[in-house]
RNA sequence: GCCGCUGUAGCUCAGGGGUAGAGCAAUUCAUUCGUAAUGAAUAGGUCGUGAGUUCGAAUCUCACCAGCGGCUCCA
């Protein structure tokens, strides 16, 4: 987000951007008015707003809002003129070290730190420009709005902390978001929105319906599924089988622990460690250790360095598998193995990025690794984004992007040849444009150990969230020294694919609760039906209908309560439940049910046994919709 | 991990230096009802945890724990 846009990107800011850009620079002006010490640092327009990073002793907090708000409508009403200027490098930096960039000219206060950081970054030859607002002057290249009166429909939403340039090492920032409109209406809908958008969050729907529940007593980013949430999971994961049947997968079962020796031959052991749980010691070590007096940090430094032994919550399902896979001779006949597993993994994410669902500790991956020959690689590939875009599809989820993740060139984080690098990007690369969806390559998201296709979606508030992933991987096998006969009698190192279509049956669930607002397509509903009887004199055809439903496979409920009918609906509403069946004497008499679904008013009478087919049908084909009758 | 905010009944939240409040949910009773809330009664809380200040702390202070919004990170 910092890196600098080029005069085309600049140019082609629209008029909305416009709008915020400039609303940035007059927060900045109305906070100066307010806290003359503040030191400003970058200012961009972003996806649902704008925001300012700063430095000053005050710490803003929510009751300041109104205050910088006030301030800033005064600034819109004072109507000035957004004036470009062209200044040379030493302009620059002589306004910047009297502290008039990114200060009030005519209050001059300490030399803009910040700004005259930032003029270094400019490269040599390139023009150097700043925009004026009545007496606040700022280092921009632009463009903004004509006058400040276009940046009156302003909100503050939040007010955080950010690293200079998103470096944790230069000190850290107060970061004030605000959002601006071009007009009242549109600033007031998107308010709306975003409390729409809260209802659907997936913490709150997966308290009310019941999903999951996360225990403090249990720990921390730890998911314990309630009943309903597991149905809902156990639905997901027949799902996957079945497609990793028809797909000619082999599915495992591996422990959730390994010894520490294989995470050092994986690599991971050394490179993740700050992000795992603590190596698991040996009971004879810890006993000899004890007698020794010895301190932890002995224990830590020998597990490190493999002077002891110990095991590890698995972090990753991959050298399981490997293991699987090296425990037979292959020829290149058997190949490609695809070996699935619905493994669970631990991670040791940092506290504060943990969330819900959505950011756990331990998670289940749907996932599966191909070792394949090299041939074989670009058609395993097709077949994993396939298999990607089938899931997607299914749950009418059409709201992701694509991202290539490449390696940084200039990083030495990764491991493996340059090589083999360059093969698996061009074998992913040839790989998504036969997806037909547009996607984005972006340097430095790869793994360590190879480049990967992402499937990123959005959650309620915005936020992107990777799930769906295929990974190429010339370097494990070779750690690991796996191998296969080729045509030629020879032996050769296999190639492996990760692949994980969910990413996390956690985060998944996650993202599909707000997806679908709770209301889940009936295959995935915990409860399908809910049986309500009108009184009590009809309960037991409701008793009798719902047995019929449960020996039929449906997953239903009946409604025993003493409450009246429209109690009884609306309850079974709120729980969104996709069909409701209303038994009262008229029904009995007829012989017939009255059904009533999840969304609309309209009642539909049929039997039972019609019903029932009909229902069961629309489960097994996995329907986003609800039958027609 | 860092910055900021928050933590009161199962849930949503009010209150606030003199020992706890509402609505919903729960339980019981009455009602037997025709498509989004029938009525009444009852029960329910060491006010996140620990320490400190005070005659007295849910209320003030500090530490810790957890949640939320960002930052950083995400094999």
């Amino acid at each position: 987000m910092n890196e600098r846009k080029t005069l085309d990107e600049r140019a082609q800011m629209t008029d909305l951007e416009r709008v915020r850009h400039s609303s940035a620079h007059v927060m900045a002006t109305a906070i100066l008015r307010i806290w003359p010490d503040a030191q400003f640092a970058y200012g961009p327009p972003i996806e649902a707003g704008f925001y300012y990073d700063f430095e000053m002793a005050h710490r803003v907090t929510p009751d300041d809002f109104e205050k910088i708000e006030a301030e800033m409508r005064k600034i819109a009403k004072e109507n000035q003129k957004f004036e470009y200027k062209a200044i040379s490098r030493e302009e620059a930096k002589a306004m910047a070290e009297s502290g008039r960039l990114g200060g009030l000219t005519e209050r001059p206060g300490n030399p803009s730190r910040f700004k005259l950081d930032l003029i270094d970054k400019i490269p040599e030859g390139e023009q150097i420009s700043c925009f004026q607002n009545g007496d606040f002057i700022d280092l921009c290249a632009g463009p903004h709005v004509g006058y400040t009166s276009k940046c009156k429909n302003v909100k503050l939403m939040s007010v955080s902390s950010s690293f200079y340039l998103g470096d944790e090492s230069k000190g850290q920032l107060q970061r004030l978001y605000g959002t601006a409109f071009e007009s009242k209406e549109l600033l007031e809908t998107h308010l709306t929105r975003l409390e729409e958008a809260k209802k659907r969050d997936h913490r709150r729907l997966g308290k009310e319906l019941g999903l999951f529940h996360i225990d403090e007593a249990v720990g921390q980013g730890l998911i314990l599924w309630k009943p309903k949430g597991a149905l809902i999971r156990r639905s997901l994961q027949d799902f996957i089988t079945q497609e990793l049947d028809k797909q000619g997968y082999s599915q495992v079962f591996t422990p959730h622990i390994g010894k520490l020796d294989l995470y050092r031959t994986s690599g991971h052991f050394p490179y993740y460690q700050e992000s795992q749980y603590p190596a698991i010691a040996e009971r004879d070590v810890l006993e000899k250790l004890a007698d020794e007096d010895a301190t932890c940090a002995t224990l830590l430094n020998g597990l490190e360095k493999g002077d002891y032994e110990g095991y590890l919550l698995k972090p990753m399902n991959c050298p399981h598998h490997i293991k699987i896979y090296a425990s037979d001779h292959h020829s290149y006949r058997d190949l490609p193995v695809r070996l699935a597993e619905f493994g669970t993994v631990y991670r040791w994410e940092q506290s504060g990025e943990l969330g819900g669902m959505t950011r756990v500790r331990g998670f289940t991956q749907d996932d599966a690794h191909l070792f394949c020959t090299p041939d074989q690689v670009a058609a395993e590939v097709t077949g994993c984004l396939d298999l990607v875009k089938k899931v997607l599809g299914t749950l009418g989820m059409d709201n992701y992007r694509v991202r290539l993740s490449l390696r940084d060139p200039t990083s030495d984080k990764y491991v493996g040849s340059a090589e083999n690098w360059d093969k698996a990007e061009a074998a992913l690369r040839q790989a998504v444009q036969t997806l037909g969806v547009e996607y984005t390559e972006e340097l430095g998201e790869a793994a360590f150990y190879g480049p990967k296709i992402d499937f990123v979606v959005k959650d309620v508030i915005g936020r992107d969230w990777q799930l769906g992933t295929v990974q190429v991987d010339y370097n494990l096998p070779v750690r690991f020294d796996l191998s296969y006969v080729g045509a030629d009698n020879q032996q050769h190192v296999p190639v492996m694919i990760h692949r994980a279509p969910f990413g996390s049956l956690e985060r998944f669930t996650g993202l599909l609760i707000e997806h679908f607002e709770g209301k889940f397509p009936t295959w995935l509903a915990p409860e399908q039906v809910r049986v309500i009887p009108i009184s009590e004199k009809t309960l037991e055809a409701a008793e009798a209908a719902t047995a019929q439903l449960a020996d039929a496979g449906v997953r239903v409920a009946i409604d025993r309560t003493n409450e009246k009918v429209g109690a009884k609906i609306r309850l079974a509403r709120l729980d969104r439940v996709p069909y409701m069946i209303v038994l009262g004497q008229k029904e009995v008499d007829e012989g017939t049910i009255s059904i009533r679904r999840r969304d609309t008013e309209e009642l539909v009478t049929m039997t039972l046994e019609e019903f029932i087919t009909a229902v069961k049908s629309e489960i097994t084909a996995r329907s986003l919709n609800s039958f027609q009758p």
